[in-house]
DNA sequence: TTGTGGATGTTGACGTTGTCAACTCTGGGC
DNA sequence: GCCCAGAGTTGACAACGTCAACATCCACAA
């Protein structure tokens, strides 16, 4: 009974923080055994929690997916985020910084990742789960601005620069999370690779 | 009974040619409920068959994906081949076209697209599922080959540009399928930013 | 101190799904 | 004309997503 203020004490009944645990949980069941694998009522066995008990927190499994997903894009914008936080102001180095933070993050996390791309129900388009990946990219467009006026990249419409740019880091870490790119290409590779995404700011 | 021999003629119980229409039947289901809709048992009564019909024809749900898989690289590779061989001998023009062949499919046929990059079971990367889409990269690493022999690419490992230009084509495709791009990116411009995977020809 | 209500978790059930075992139908070759 | 292997059916099972009804717990007001 000593320390109750915020810290939630985990008792017999009530799980303490089953809201997170259920993501957490959910990434590790995709992680050891498949997206295939993943199922709410895996998810609650793995938590000692009856089936229906995840209801309390998600209405559908879809939405569990949903926290997943947004729970990836707020790692990703962070990460970027601070990554640029901690670069000074070269700007075509800030754009490639910031398409790293992109394959970064996808072979870091390729389960979160996998979620936010792979069969991407309609609710992902809308509300918070989209909120950080807009911002994300945003962050990305800035950085191609700040180049423009640097005169470093040509004139023009800086999203569409973003998004030819952003297909070649998504396509890249794609393909390479479903191994289809030439076995050669490891980690390492596929990484240095993103630095080319320079092509794009001018003609 | 006049004309059998080729024609299988349709009767109450033998279904005349279930396996391919199975396959039909399953992009059907996909295009109009979405991938979520897609059940064995739901395309086994739209084909007015029982339940373990398919079974029959498939071993699992998973191959019967497999095989949608397979049509879809089929496709693409008999585009692809078809694009190629009615085209002039200019190298960079073929390597763009193979490009646009990919880009057009997708677009195309977006279900099967789908099928073939979403969630792959690990199936997909044996047998005969993977030879096609080996040979449509073989053919795309070839035009690469002709533009290095032809003076118009610079030397070194085509199969890394291949990668490379691959990886923006099917980022490309996966994010406006996913309608992530730009919104005023329609299918007319996407196609059209294709040709930009000239950029990665030379340094 | 008590007790009460809303949040949290449980029990039991229903309809649907993938898949299996055992059955039946059918047409082409002896 | 028979017969057997391929093609399709019936009935069942366990697992799944989800719902309705119930149980438990904690925070707060009286």
């Amino acid at each position: 009974m000593a320390t109750r203020r915020r810290i939630k004490v985990k008792t017999a009944y009530h799980h303490g923080n089953l809201r997170q645990d259920l993501v957490t949980a959910a990434l590790a069941i995709i992680n050891k055994d498949g997206p295939a694998a993943l199922t709410l009522r895996a998810v609650a066995r793995r938590l000692g929690v009856s089936q229906t008990a995840p209801y309390r927190h998600f209405v559908s499994k879809e939405s569990l997916l949903a926290a997943v997903a947004a729970e990836g894009f707020a790692t990703l914008l962070g990460e970027t985020e601070a990554t640029l936080a901690a670069m000074d102001g070269d700007p075509v180095a800030r754009y490639v910084a910031a398409a790293h933070s992109y394959v970064r993050f996808a072979l870091a996390c390729p389960d979160h990742f996998r979620v936010m791309y792979n069969e991407r129900p309609p609710e992902f388009s809308v509300g918070p789960v989209a909120e950080s990946g807009r911002k994300a990219f945003q962050l990305f467009v800035a950085t191609i601005v700040d180049c423009q006026k640097a005169g470093l990249a040509a004139a023009g419409d800086p999203s569409l620069v973003a998004a030819k740019a952003w297909a070649y880091a998504h396509g890249l870490a794609a393909l390479h999370l479903q191994r289809l790119l030439p076995r050669r290409l490891d980690d390492e590779a596929v990484r240095a690779l993103t630095r080319e995404i320079v092509r794009f700011l001018n003609p």
